[in-house]
DNA sequence: GATGAATGAGGTTTCATTCAT
DNA sequence: GATGAATGAAACCTCATTCAT
């Protein structure tokens, strides 16, 4: 259905060092320094040296490692990106009742967004840092996470299982719905926990969608 | 319920300048100027001389009429912040039942949101800019909003009208799905009108929360 | 003969102030500081804040009225080039002799080299830092005026005033010796006067290719 | 006449390592290596990563056959000063007349100057580079291979086989046409060969010096 | 009140050099 | 002896803000 563009592919990161061990180590170093620093501060309000020294390195070692500042931002899109899709896609390929698996895939997209909320936040706020090719790929992503829960909505909805509804609609309010945990996160950190939003998110989701037994 | 708290003031944004009628109108002129440019770029990729040219002032008017690149932040805020008050206001103190009053509110704060678009947008982005004073401000704005949407549903469920669901999360949820319309607007803009757009979301979150009729 | 190409001009120098005036004259006395600096340390070992100091102004301005520090070097290049310009062409298009015309030619270029001594230092050193369309700039410029002085020669040559020696060749051995003199102004400057060089090197290069009177 | 000045020495490129016979075949290299990428690119623009790349080595290597990036420059100069002298001294040793000496000697230098015309080149435009010293190294050892020239010329003239010019003027301008080869390579190698290149250059400075048969 | 030139702090990026392995 | 990762000083350039006209 949502075939993946080859030219949706993002600009890789390079690494001016050769030992492949060593930059995934000092990427993933970065990369959590950076979100850190984004999350608080902002992508424009955080320098290279913030991060440098967030991550324990000099500003020359954070060099070697990315070779602009914006490939920082590409590094957090690609880690939260791909663990969004790891975690969806085996809940849309398996064998269940289409509402089990929207309260299953919601639920996994949650887990990803409270886990990674700083990155979840920062990408939702600086995307449009990145160039537009950058931003299209973002989009592009989001439309095939969406696309995934639209399958689930119209299987359910083919089936009489549930009520005649825009899928697209209905899937961009489900991922909302997830986001808001991370972006809102102060307000609802206090109220209640991840479980119990997941429980709450998904029943009134689903009794919106779901064709009334009578 | 919600007093509007007196620390949430936002700073005033001082002109330089005596002639009252002059500062609206030449604030007004900036905010728009602004509001443009950020949408498009960014605030940190917007310069203040950008901002002057688009404007047509020249960059020592602008500071005339603001006093530091933050303020053109603030009156967008104060803006947006206004016109949402004064639209929901009204219909919450109307005299109808919860269900057309909730409607009725989320197209009046919809009406808003597609109105005044390229705020809303940067209001959502660019928030982190603001100090911590700043952002507590909008923080308290947000709630007293969500505050009077919540008002309306725990009037429902008292009513019986709705069903007792967590009031909080369901106006958490309608506000966001207006910011949708705006955030998402690349998405939508081509599928749906914002009639469109606000009846099938109404449904949803009536069908939602509803009770249902036995 | 040699058509000025509309390709070969210079890629303009543009300055963020409006006053034509104030441009000018800024510009005139960066150019002055960039062309000592220059010469002294190279354009590599000049910091932007080098010329600013030296020209007395602060780096910001620097910038009001050049773009890139390469601009520096195109003013340079702008400024020795139309001198050449400027003093050869009347020369070539007097009515003279071929050997007098030679004559007052090269002490006509000589007399720029020697006034703009550090230009031509520096446009000959410095002249590889441009990108490649400057460079070719340079050199149709540089053919342009050993055009002029190899048509001066193919004229005596037809006029059987001079032998038939190279033109092109004889041509670029007095721009060479012209520019000598800057060049090697360190060993030249305490052994003769500008007069004295003129004289001696014009007379090597007539007796060159003067035809013998037998 | 000119006597080899003691202080005249250059610095001596030390290297990290002893075994002699290593030391000179890799300082070798990278002198190939640094020649290439100076003259395509210029000193400044040439990384000693680069020039690790070119000539095969780790940058760690580099620094163990030199101890700073100028060294390279010092190799390049002292490798070509060298070949100078070693190619003229015979020619001003030899018993003949001063005409076939000049001759001999000019075509001596400039093949130097043919082989090597990427030394040749850098070695003009990057002499700056260098401190103090080193510039009057060079302008030493220039001096010197003029003095050659000028020693022939003068024995030239006492002979009457020349007409009494400035020697100094005469040798230098004779060094300038070979160097002119390398300079304006670009302009000449589609025009003629080095053969035809030392012929007529030659003719026209023995024309212009040589006392006229009568 | 309006203008726009001037300022300089601060950000990103490069790269010569060192040094642990 | 060789390697290449690490370092941080220094360079270019931008732009918010001030201030003389």
């Amino acid at each position: 259905m949502f075939v993946r563009d080859r030219e949706a592919r993002l600009r890789p990161v390079r690494a001016r060092t050769l030992d492949q061990e060593l930059v995934r180590r000092n990427q993933a170093l970065l990369l959590e320094a950076a979100t850190r620093l984004f999350k608080r501060k902002g992508f424009h309000n955080t320098t290279i040296a913030d991060v440098a020294a967030e991550a324990g390195m000099s500003v020359g070692s954070v060099y070697r490692y990315v070779s602009r500042k914006d490939d920082l931002l590409l590094l957090l899109f690609r880690s939260i990106t791909q663990q969004y899709e790891a975690v969806v896609a085996p809940v849309v390929a398996a064998n269940l009742p289409a509402a089990d698996k929207l309260r299953k895939a919601f639920r996994a997209y949650l887990d990803v967004v409270d886990r990674e909320s700083d990155k979840a936040v920062v990408a939702y706020r600086d995307g449009y840092v990145l160039d537009p090719e950058g931003r299209a790929f973002i989009m592009r992503r989001e439309l095939e996470t969406n696309g995934q829960l639209e399958e689930i909505i119209r299987e359910g909805i083919r089936q009489g299982e549930f009520r005649p509804v825009d899928p697209g609609l209905a899937a961009y309010n489900i991922i909302m719905a997830a986001h808001m945990w991370a972006l809102k996160r102060w307000y609802f950190r206090r109220r209640m926990s991840v479980d119990e939003y997941a429980t709450a998110q998904t029943d009134l989701f689903l009794a919106a969608i779901r064709r009334e037994v009578t």
